[in-house]
RNA sequence: CGCGGGGUAGAGCAGCUUGGUAGCUCGUCAGGCUCAUAACCUGAAGGUCGUUGGUUCAAAUCCAGCCCCCGCACCCA
């Protein structure tokens, strides 16, 4: 999401027209099983996490123009408007598959739901899927003396049911070539796609048999005795279109989603959807397939930028186990920009990073502290001390090398978070905020004001001009540290200043006064590190 | 021979598409400054770019082989 945001703020402040958009992904069985464990009616429960959900968001400052839900009923209209063009258009077949069913649950079980011994080691905790006693692969029927995961109960039965398949094969021509076509995608992005098409791309399943989700259309369900639902991976990509319809009924203009998906109104939208890994091979194989097949002209992504993960500690984050910090307790711990400003200057872009507390401290404290929030903090001091916080006079002229560093690092910017390189794009901010430290020491205003007032304050007006660069520069990355600086300049405005226009060093009038401000950043101690360490370490 | 990603100073990474002086942050050491959140600024040390071979005037970069690490259930992100 942060990226999204980064990128998505970018944007609209060089003027730019944008839609982003997101959503709660609510279906499958692992929903329906947590809403058991929470004892809460599904729909409940769903309504619950998502409200949960974008509260988080919006904490931390992610600024969607639309946040849905892929159980909305646009979602279940279109996706079973979808279903039946690929019907129609011969893309879908029947299969009859053999499944557990507990009766003790009143469900079919997923593989990764049964549980037995394995036929190959003896091991008696082996999943449907897979054996964590000797590695091998399983099939489900497989298992001796299986039983369900949910409720432990032993009774139960390979059952025929009947499930929709997409036949992707058929489609493997179309979509070789749509990807072919693709030549920005990243490394990462294209391996993954290539990946499964060489592997041979096989009719997947698009049903399953649950209470909760998408109805399958009850004229093309043969088996009346059975719920049928689209399986996840179906419905929560139409999401995408279905939430801009959501997000253009709430903004007045029900027609207005058209302009972003239909070819006569979108021929100049630039779409990029950002997710991790795991979820490219849907976005870039099995979306698609189905889009194509239906033959509905909905805009196709431009691009795709896939994210490794983030591991804690060399592990991965896992709630079962409490190993890591997710969002909620997060942003009790520090506020969104210290979380954003990190995961940006770190994001796994070309390979997993790690977080530890101890390299969030050190970013915090040198990059945040003692980079930017020292310079402010130098800057407003002398300010008040010999200007009461009025603006000196100065001219332009003597500020000409100055100019040109920041109009050379503000355009590296600008340029990386077109690129969407979040990542050295956080690192030539820094760059940006180095530039005042080593101007303001360099000129010594602190010295100079004792004898030549003139000088010195053109140097400290400098410095605040610098300042407004900087908030604006840094309006995408850390919003909220943007606005404050922007408050403590009194000056409007300057999410929505293109960062191109960001460098003027004749903004500020002689005599404009800035307001008073804390301190911007709190650094973290090494004890805070270790006692967070210790308790997010997990089991 | 399953597949994908990765192996570049003590740590974390960029550079590889389109070969041409190996770069950034932290850490270490020395110096400067004393306005500032024990901070900031400058400089230095530190690398046979996993390994072997090939192509080339020239390879971190292109090609081939080999070695090592991570991921490839779900949850979570």
């Amino acid at each position: 999401m942060l990226p999204g945001d980064v990128f998505a703020r970018y944007l609209r402040q060089e003027g730019h027209e944008v839609l982003y958009i997101c959503g709660t992904d609510e279906h499958g069985t692992p929903a329906e099983l947590a809403a058991q464990e929470a004892g809460l009616p599904v729909e409940e429960y769903c309504a619950k996490m998502y409200e949960v959900q974008k509260q988080s968001y919006e904490r931390f400052d992610i600024a969607f123009d639309y946040f849905g839900r892929t159980s909305s009923p646009a979602n279940h209209e279109l996706t079973a408007m979808i279903f039946e063009r690929l019907y129609e258009n011969g893309y879908i077949e029947e299969k009859y598959i053999q499944q557990y069913y507990s009766h003790v649950d009143g469900r079919f079980l997923p593989d990764r739901y049964v549980e037995g011994v394995c036929p190959h080691c003896g091991y008696e905790k082996a999943r449907g899927d897979q054996c964590d006693g000797c590695g091998t692969l399983l099939d489900p029927e497989e298992l001796i003396n299986p039983y369900s995961v949910i409720s432990k109960s032993r009774d139960i039965a390979l059952t025929q049911t009947q499930h929709f398949f997409l036949n992707i094969p058929k489609l493997e021509s179309e979509v070789l070539a749509w990807v072919d076509q693709q030549d920005n995608w990243q490394d990462i992005v294209r391996g993954i796609a290539h990946k499964w098409i060489k592997e041979g791309l096989q009719s997947r399943c698009i049903t399953r048999d649950l209470k909760w989700g998408i109805k399958v259309p009850s004229r093309y369900q043969k088996d009346k005795t059975q719920d049928k639902v689209f399986y996840v991976w179906f419905d929560a990509p139409n999401g995408y279109v279905s939430i801009t319809k959501d997000w253009a009924s709430a903004s007045g203009d029900s027609e207005s989603w058209k302009q972003w998906w239909l070819p006569e109104h979108s021929d100049d939208v630039f779409y990029v959807q950002f997710m991790a890994k795991d979820n490219v091979p849907f976005h870039t194989i099995f979306w698609p397939s189905m889009l194509i097949g239906t033959g509905l002209p909905f805009k196709k992504v431009d691009d795709i930028k896939g994210f490794n993960w983030l591991t804690y500690d060399k592990g991965k984050f896992s709630t079962s186990q409490k190993r890591g910090v997710f969002v909620d307790k997060a942003l009790e711990l520090f506020p969104a920009d210290y979380w954003r400003y990190y995961l940006l200057a770190n994001c796994p872009e070309s390979a997993d990073a790690d977080f530890t507390f101890e390299s969030f401290a050190a970013t915090v404290n040198k990059d945040l502290a003692d980079i930017l929030g020292n310079f402010i903090n130098r800057t407003w001091t002398l300010l008040k001390k010999y200007f009461d916080l009025k603006v000196p006079p100065c001219s332009i002229g003597s500020a000409s090398d100055l100019e040109d560093t920041c109009k050379k690092i503000t355009a590296d910017i600008s340029e990386l978070l077109m690129a969407r390189k979040f990542r050295q794009a956080t690192n030539a901010l820094r760059a940006l905020w180095v530039v005042g430290n080593e101007y303001i020491t360099e000129n010594e205003p602190w010295r100079t004001l004792k004898t030549d007032p003139q000088e010195g304050g053109e140097v400290l007006a400098h410095c605040v001009h610098l300042l407004r660069t900087f908030a604006i520069a840094s309006a995408p990355f850390i919003p909220h540290t943007s606005q404050k600086i922007a408050e403590m300049l009194n000056i409007e405005n300057v999410a929505n200043t293109p960062i191109s226009d960001s460098v003027c060093f004749d903004y500020f009038k002689e005599g404009h006064a800035l307001r008073d401000s804390g301190v911007f950043f709190e650094k973290i101690d090494e004890e805070k590190v270790k006692a967070l360490t210790e308790k997010y370490r997990g089991k």
